[in-house]
RNA sequence: GGCGAGGUAGCUCAGUUGGUAAGAGCGCAGGAUUCAUAACCCUGAGGUCAUGGGUUCAACUCCCAUCCUCGCUACCA
């Protein structure tokens, strides 16, 4: 392991094309934010690097969505973003965006090298084509309906109704999304990287040189090697991204997972243009990319292959890759609007009361590091008032208030020759705390961490209840004849108290500089060199009166959240809040007008499903057998996680009759059944309202 | 279906390379206390460590099978 002299800490570029929500927090923000916060504690030079990830292809869609242009989306929600981060107290070193012509020039130049040197196999495809606007179309430009789900604005790689990964060749009347015309196929030229020429030595690197990665990290990236790399197109066609810097290459961009990550760097250059070489370029540097699960691909395969081709800069050490976080139980989906949006939740817990640290707090205890994890509103509430208010708060609170009272607003002396055992138990635990918490944290344990720091403040509150000062003072006499034994409890606290300031500052920033101007010391105090020592406040300092850190949430303001989520789950047509003017309700019309000899083309009959049974290697399709009255058809339907095949034994059905057959996991499909989709996504059979004989027309 | 990650007290989660009677926080019950935002402190109840086999002197921890959850992937006309 080489000597590390400098940190370079990576949070994923988010997507420019909606704003952040409390799971992207969870999933890398914050735990990188925690880690950097430490290490600048340290004094450890680093650079924390982040900014909005602005091509690509959803972006082009949004703004045709909403009448404007792509430019025009991505400053809207790069400042939207920026601001959420900027009041969650993420303390990025630069926030940049890839729309900058620093990045494009670094990204194009980084395409060129690797062309130079052979890396990249040109391929020529065909690809649905818009004539009407001249232009490719990339699979996301496709909008049709979904074969899966009958959603009908599914896009040409995914339907973001059921999830469903698809191509575009499956879509059902593939529409093109700029003009609404039928796209055509046309041959296209791109670029591709061999990923599988890498494979030894990702698989030498990852599986043999970093079995340290977490696990959910090391067994994704071994599943995909033992999958087999394939050669990736790195270039699409469009006009909004990094143009591809060759000649006769008119239209073309780079992949947005190409360009992405390169970000970084370019971030750097902008920051540091005279020394990011420093930051990049040398071996003792260690870089670590804090990213969510949904990366972990981009980032520790195809970016470190990248690099690898390119020459010259250094690898990730390590990917401390997050799972999701639920929301009260369910998925968050930013299409349902199941989500919590940071910039509406500090607006309901504004800054001005240290909101942003209670959701810190709430997320890292809660932080989805081993396994995706759930956040509900109500253990927001107990967490913010059992512990933030019950155990630190009050402690500090106790701490400062007795100090008032018994000690004349000074911080009192120690007198040693009174020090019992039971001051020395709790220095010895404060030693252990920093220990822990520096051990955690190094190994990117967070929610361990801050349990570390809590239990600083829960050994205080024993402490005092131990010491019970306030029994010393029942009366006058007793207070001056118990005066030291008072002095002693009350400056072990303060001096606690200062301690926690210290190990708070990575996890609640704002609460450490809360406690520091209470204490009335400088925010220097708070490096962690300091940490573990009882001299932090100078005797006979006057401090100021006590302020209460936190409030406790009531019962109502939670009930409001939950509503609120609910009323927004509940959406059919999501908006998303950022945009005053409501989206345009277009689901009525969502394909062109059709003439009556076009819907005559189908035929259309009631059937009576005589036989069902599950499709061998699959886990969505039903194998049916339909009686249509003169004749029985087999017809394979991907409603298999909706019904059992004993229970739809007898349904009738609406068949298409005269679908062209279609072979399926090699069953020729003679038909496709028509289903009704409800608001859950659950399908549901169309048939008549009463019995009718198989094979009867439907018209 | 293939692959990956998980299934540990009511809830949210820890459990390093197998070895004293299985842990924390919250919640719950009882007690003590009043400096403190009815907060704090003490004590206690609670788990066949998903299920069934196997290896071992010894397994939550290793192996095999099965079930469930999540993710990637295939299937969806």
């Amino acid at each position: 392991m080489p000597e590390f002299k400098r940190y370079l800490v990576t949070a994923a570029l988010p997507y420019a094309n909606g704003p952040v929500h409390i799971g992207h927090l969870a999933g890398c923000y914050l735990p990188a934010d925690i880690y950097v916060r430490y290490l600048r504690a340290r004094k450890i030079p680093v650079q924390f690097i982040c900014g909005t990830d602005e091509h690509g292809v959803p972006i082009t869609i949004k703004a045709l969505q909403e009448n404007t242009s792509p430019q025009a989306i991505v400053d809207r929600y790069h400042q939207l973003i920026r601001d959420s981060f900027a009041a969650m107290d993420i303390s990025f070193d630069i926030f940049s965006r890839t729309s900058k012509p620093i990045h494009h020039e670094t990204a194009a130049a980084f395409f060129k090298k690797l062309y130079d040197e052979g890396y990249f196999e040109e391929k020529e495809t065909e690809q649905f084509y818009d004539e009407e606007k001249q232009i490719f179309l990339a699979d996301r430009y496709i909008v049709g309906t979904c074969p899966v789900c009958g959603y009908e604005k599914a896009y040409g790689d995914q339907c973001e109704k059921c999830g469903s990964s698809l191509s575009p060749d499956e879509l059902i009347n593939p529409r093109s999304a700029l003009s609404d015309t039928i796209p055509v196929k046309r041959k296209t030229k791109h670029w591709y990287m061999p990923l599988q020429r890498f494979e030894p030595w990702l698989r030498q690197w990852i599986l043999e040189q970093h079995r340290e990665w977490k696990a959910n990290v090391y067994g994704q990236c071994k599943s995909w090697l033992d999958h087999g790399l394939q050669s990736r197109a790195m270039t699409r066609d469009s006009h909004w991204g990094v143009k591809v810097p060759l000649p006769n290459a008119e239209g073309k961009v780079l992949y947005v997972w190409f360009d992405a990550p390169i970000g970084y760097i370019s971030a750097t250059r902008e920051l540091l243009p005279d020394s990011w070489q420093q930051w990049w370029q040398q071996e003792d540097t260690r870089l670590i990319h804090f990213i969510g699960k949904d990366n972990i691909v981009f980032h520790c395969i195809i970016f470190p292959a990248m690099l690898k081709a390119h020459g010259g800069y250094i690898l990730p050490d390590n990917v401390p890759a997050n799972e999701f976080l639920n929301i009260e139980g369910q998925k968050v989906s930013t299409s349902r609007n199941w989500a919590i949006w940071v910039h509406e939740y500090i607006r309901d817990f504004p800054i001005e009361q240290r909101g942003q640290d209670v959701l810190r707090y709430v997320l890292c205890a809660n932080m989805p590091e081993t396994k995706d994890n759930d956040f509900t509103w109500k253990d927001f509430q107990d967490r913010n008032n059992n512990e933030l208010v019950a155990i630190l708060g009050n402690f500090v609170n106790r701490t400062l208030v007795l100090m008032h009272k018994l000690c004349k607003g000074k911080v009192p002396p120690f007198h040693e020759q009174l020090k019992d055992e039971r001051d020395e138990q709790l220095y010895v635990h404060l030693q252990q705390a920093k220990q822990k918490i520096e051990q955690n944290l190094e190994q990117f344990h967070f929610r361990d961490a801050l349990m570390e720091v809590m239990n600083v403040a829960r050994e205080g509150n024993k402490y005092l209840q131990d010491k019970a000062p306030w029994l010393l003072a029942r009366d006058e006499a007793a207070q001056q004849a118990n005066q030291q034994l008072i002095d002693n409890t009350i400056f072990m606290c303060l001096q606690l108290t200062a301690n926690l300031a210290i190990f708070l500052n990575p996890f609640l920033p704002a609460t450490a500089r809360k406690i520091c101007y209470l204490l009335k010391v400088v925010d220097r105090m708070l490096e962690w060199e300091n940490a573990g020592s009882l001299k932090l406040l100078s005797v006979g300092y006057s401090l100021r009166a006590p302020e209460l850190l936190f409030r406790k949430i009531e019962d109502a303001e939670i009930e409001k959240q939950i509503q609120k989520l609910q009323s927004g789950g509940q959406q059919l047509q999501p908006k998303i809040s950022v945009s005053s003017q409501p989206q345009k309700e277009a689901s009525s019309s969502a394909k062109p007008t059709i003439n009556f000899e076009d819907f005559d083309k189908i035929d259309l009959r009631v059937g009576t499903i005589i036989a069902a049974e599950k499709v061998q290697k699959a886990d969505k399709l039903l194998q049916l057998t339909v009686d249509l009255g003169n004749e029985q058809r087999t017809i394979v339907s991907g409603i298999a996680q909706h019904y059992a095949p004993e229970q739809i034994i007898g349904q009738q059905v609406v068949v298409v009759a005269n679908l062209a057959p279609r072979k399926l996991k090699g069953i020729t499909s003679q038909g496709m059944i028509l289903m009704a989709e409800d608001q859950q996504g659950k399908l549901h059979f169309i048939a008549p309202s009463n019995i009718i004989s198989p094979g009867g027309k439907v018209s």
